[in-house]
DNA sequence: AAAATTCTCCGGAATTTCTCCTATTTTGTT
DNA sequence: AACAAAATAGGAGAAATTCCGGAGAATTTT
């Protein structure tokens, strides 16, 4: 029909694009106009004229991935919206999908209801995300976590004033300790967090809300 | 009825508690037991016994607001559980519910279907968040935008190379320039930033994605 | 209980970096 | 051309960091 939504569906396994596929044409008002198993593909089907307003993407393909084609797609067809439909739900890979213009943000566990939610907001000139989206983004990153559970107390109590600003001096005032203490908590922190120098402390502390 | 999901509204303006009363009663699984128009009330009406697995906590109330509302919950009231709905989406405000304990965040301009579903997800113990959640999140918080477009496209270059740990020395060669000009920069930006010290800065940097 | 590890603590000296104050040049705007 | 804003820079003292080192206390392992 005419005015069906049409949308192209990005993922490298074909089992779950037939099933995603299916799903859609269920709904009655989408129309799955084609299927590819790379970002590549996707930029060819578009070139040869094929009309689409909304790509579904996973992130993860080999060749061209889903973030990637966000770049070709945002430069050279920009009326065409993005939903990025993956796994992932990493707080970086988020982040860098939606700075390259991704509309929409779901996940692979998603309902039917939900899909045709993203799709329908986002063709809408909206935006959708899934609910878990922003809980990804509202806890610190696991493996940040990890670091911090490597840290003794005192490093944790030192670490944070360093973040707010005080030198070595000032917190060994604070602290009843000598600067040269904090000196040497300061450098194993560093050690410890593979931060490069006091900068990157604080950059992991504000990361990590402890500031 | 007995396994009717039990919920405390708590807003201050009356209109509104009537009609997102209304609305719930609609459902017919849910049971508006109570209405506060601020947290103290809220807090009095659990300790008077009151049983309610779900509390909706407007964030803005004279009084008890609804993040300070969030801290007495979690501690006296572990099992209660708590949806924000607001109209703020201001992205400090959405870190601090969630970190408070919030279990869902959505805005008054929200469905029915939403806000019922909403509920149902946090009542089996999961969270919710509306999906202008995440893009209030990803997106760069309005305030520190205005401080951000105030600043020179070359104090903007140097504040990236300070939040990465560069001394002015450093960054002077990088940019070809005398490490007295990056420091000038550098105390221009913590005047402009109302940054303390190089700490701010680099706080500042990392909240607004600069690095 | 002994050993090993980790945490916490501290100092001196050399080096680097920051802080302040002031001032010139360049750029952009009316 | 006049003016404002931004970018540039020097010098000197104060402050902070780095880099060596060592050592007692607490915790965990053996």
């Amino acid at each position: 029909m005419e005015d069906n939504i049409k949308v192209i569906l990005a993922d490298d396994h074909q089992l779950v694009r037939q099933g995603i596929r299916a799903l859609l044409e269920e709904l009655g008002f989408i129309e799955s106009v084609a299927e590819a198993s790379d970002g590549r593909q996707v930029l060819q089907l578009l070139r040869n004229g094929l009309k689409a307003q909304v790509v579904l993407l996973d992130v993860e393909m080999p060749g061209m991935g889903g973030i990637e084609t966000l770049e070709h797609l945002s430069r050279d067809f920009f009326g065409v919206r993005a939903i990025m439909l993956t796994m992932l739900n990493d707080r970086a890979v988020i982040q860098r999908a939606v700075d390259k213009g991704a509309k929409g943000y779901i996940f692979k566990n998603a309902s039917l209801a939900e899909l045709s939610d993203a799709i329908s907001k986002v063709v809408a000139g909206g935006t959708y995300f899934a609910s878990d989206v922003a809980l990804a983004l509202l806890q610190p990153s696991s493996d940040a976590g990890k670091l911090l559970s490597q840290l003794s107390e005192r490093e944790v109590e030192i670490l944070k004033l360093i973040a707010e600003g005080f030198s070595s001096a000032e917190i060994g005032k604070k602290l009843f300790i000598s600067p040269r203490t904090v000196d040497t908590h300061r450098n194993n922190l560093i050690q410890k967090l593979q931060a490069n120098g006091i900068a990157g402390l604080v950059r992991f502390a504000v990361l990590n809300k402890l500031v």
